[in-house]
DNA sequence: ATAGTGACTGGAA
DNA sequence: CTTCCAGCCACTA
């Protein structure tokens, strides 16, 4: 197993309407402090992927942006399109959105 | 091979 | 609130 495989098999346990940010990830796959290798194994993700890659935010409770695409428009789109409510300062409220395995 | 960078983060200042 | 930094490491030029 590797530690990608590792990485989408927890990503693909969040569930619809939840989010859970890059640190969580990488903790529950076995590699702590490791959260920019799950931005890049999801980045690294092919598009027709079945894995929930819009479910991972960052620990600041925002939709992270990218340097050289708009992909963060789209991950915002479905996110509130399986219910997840942004503030005005685009943030997610953990309280009530955060998955909790 | 070296240097800069980036879907990151928790703690310190 | 913002900036800085160490930890972390694959990828790119």
């Amino acid at each position: 197993m590797t530690t990608n495989a590792r990485i989408y098999s927890t990503v693909a346990k969040i569930p619809r309407g939840r989010v859970a940010t890059y640190g969580q990830i990488a903790a529950l796959a076995g590699i702590p402090r490791q959260a920019r290798k799950v931005g890049r194994a999801l980045h690294a993700l092919p598009v027709e992927s079945s894995v929930p890659w819009q479910r991972v935010i960052n620990a600041k409770a925002e939709v992270s942006r990218r340097k050289r695409s708009e992909a963060h428009l789209l991950q915002r789109q479905l996110l509130e399109e399986e219910g997840i409510v942004f503030d005005e300062h685009g943030r997610v409220n953990f309280k009530r959105f955060r998955w909790r395995p």
